[in-house]
DNA sequence: GTTTGGCACTCGCGTGTGGTGAGTGCCAGG
DNA sequence: CCTGGCACTCACCACACGCGAGTGCCAAAC
């Protein structure tokens, strides 16, 4: 097995390598790290390293860098979570407290974790399947053309147009407007289609077609796609990637504008605690030299989306991990409180 | 003056150097267009170009390639816009069809002008200030609590909290519902303060203080800065921007997610017709190696938003303008029939 | 007066060459 | 098992050199 040393050189080579960006040798490390050995040794070290693939040289007669497997050992054995400073903290506080509605929140989210990682942020709206109806709305646009509101208990609102098999009158209309609140208000989502099933049969014949028609363009908005829904910012931050970055950031773009691949990218977190997902661990292969950095959020104990940043393999870690963490936390505040 | 077959020189150049990207000389231009004369004249009329600031050398001894000023002079006189083909059209149409709603035909919108242009596009949300009004809404979700939800003729929605001064009646809620209603829908946002000036003189002392809160806040939402938001897209076309493009893609992307700086981009744009800003042009420095080519659209004959696409100076200006005119017709006609 | 061919000159760019130094692997001794 | 010494390896830099596209100017031709 690795000795408490190597693991120590395999830290000192991290550590170092994001410092610089630069291969790491042997000397250099014993001069800036007080390891208490010769360069000789941790050379030693460094082949036993190599030999079991956590480093690499570039090119024969150089330093060595951390591959994919160094940096996952690196984050799961070696590296803490490191703790904003309490000026940031308040920093955070201070930039989300002034968010006026729901894109506002997701808005100054993402940009405040750009700022904050100096990488790329990417921040998932509250999804809607975890969430509860605070209310349902329906208007009468026109004889048979209805517009049905739905907002959630995360502030949220989504709206569709409905156009009516039949004319449907004001009466009904409010009748089914009540009625609807009554059983779906406050709850989950997922409850939603048990909970309306049996309400066309209360309707007279003439409008249980319409009721149909509403009920179901209800279900359908809540599980729509667009719950996916996302912002990213910080994209500028990419051209800190590094020297060589033309050949890399053209496919980090177009992954970033797929909405689609970053979802799953965030998807695959797992629900609670923090993921960090590195290069080729990544499934979208324009992603395979940077990480992922995401952990869930939301207004309750619960989380409903997810949030976290892009940036390249070397990047350092227990900040970025310990930035994410803060405003994740810090928007499960701001989304319980409003 | 510049005679004609100077002219016919710079048109040449633009279109070398457009498509090449390198500097263009001038054995390179009689050889590839049929000017009928021999590089020594061409020649002679570069260096006239080049004394009128039309055209520059990167370096001495090297080929021409315009200035602002020249491109300035090529769109304006020189290139006229050119019609997307048949084929094009068609799969504008398609694509632009299957939106769903109003952030998706924006969505849709950005992405087709990226592909269609090879550059990075943005596309307002069509604007408050100019649209009317189709709905106002005011539901109660706690005794002193309501939401307000504002539909307008653009499909959008707009939705705020307020919290009452004072507990708000059933009854009374409706009773101002109806007459808010009766007095702004279909009317244009500008209109609305004068109509509902008097509302709440004709409601109960106590709840005078509510109505005037719900009228201040729905003011407030119609000249919302968020009135203004947009969304952008194809920044990975960006990168083929040049070779040297390490230097200039920071400070436009840093622009780009700068909202305030395209919305002001844009709205240096005319209302009606095409816009194009040329490098220097652009107020950002940042986008000073850059050009925009924008548009008015809207759903009626009037124009409500812009949308438009940034790229490097040396781009196609006829096909570019031709995209951009085409996909704000379409998106014109899809807003007008939903 | 405009156009043309000729000619000397400029200078960016690609290639090649040699020196430098950081870093390595190995080995023998502590 | 650690250490110092030593020969070796390359990436990188600086400099020089030749090539060639392109220019400006001038005198002759149209």
């Amino acid at each position: 097995m690795l000795s408490e040393r190597r693991l120590e050189v395999l830290r000192a080579i991290v550590h170092d390598y994001v410092g610089t960006q630069e291969p790491v040798g042997s000397k250099a490390l014993t001069e800036r790290h007080s390891l208490g050995v010769s360069p000789a040794t941790v050379r030693n070290d460094m082949a036993a390293l190599e030999e079991e693939g956590f480093i690499a040289q570039p090119h024969t007669s150089a330093g060595r860098i951390p591959t994919d497997k160094g940096y996952r050992l690196f984050v799961d054995k070696l590296a803490g979570v490191k703790p904003l400073s309490a000026p940031e903290r308040r920093a955070i506080q201070n930039f989300l407290d002034g968010a006026v509605d729901l894109d506002d929140v997701v808005g100054r989210t993402v940009r405040l974790l750009a700022q904050l990682t100096r990488q790329v942020a990417v921040v998932q709206y509250p999804s809607l399947t975890r969430s509860t109806v605070r209310h349902v709305e329906l208007l009468s646009l026109a004889p048979a053309r209805l517009m049905l509101v739905l907002i959630t208990d995360t502030g949220r609102v989504e709206q569709r147009m409905i156009d009516c098999p039949a004319p449907f009158g004001e009466t009904s209309l409010a009748d089914l407007r009540a009625r609807l609140n009554s059983r779906v208000a406050g709850r989950r989502f997922t409850d939603v289609p048990q909970l309306v099933q049996d309400l066309p049969e209360s309707f007279d014949k003439e409008d249980q077609a319409t009721v149909a028609t509403v009920l179901s363009t209800l279900l359908e908005t809540l599980v729509e796609e667009n719950e996916e829904r996302m912002m990213i910012g910080g994209t500028a931050n990419l051209t800190r990637f590094g020297h060589d970055f033309p050949l890399t950031i053209r496919p980090v773009l177009e992954a970033l504008e797929e909405q689609v691949v970053l979802l799953k990218l965030l998807g695959e977190a797992t629900d609670s605690g923090m993921t960090v997902k590195i290069g080729h661990e990544n499934a979208h292969e324009g992603l395979s030299s940077t990480s992922v950095v995401s952990v869930g959020y939301g207004s309750g104990g619960e989380a409903v989306a997810k949030l976290g940043v892009v940036g390249p393999t070397r990047m350092d870690y227990p900040g970025t991990m310990g930035a994410v963490r803060a405003v994740a936390r810090y928007v499960g505040q701001i989304l319980a409180e409003s």
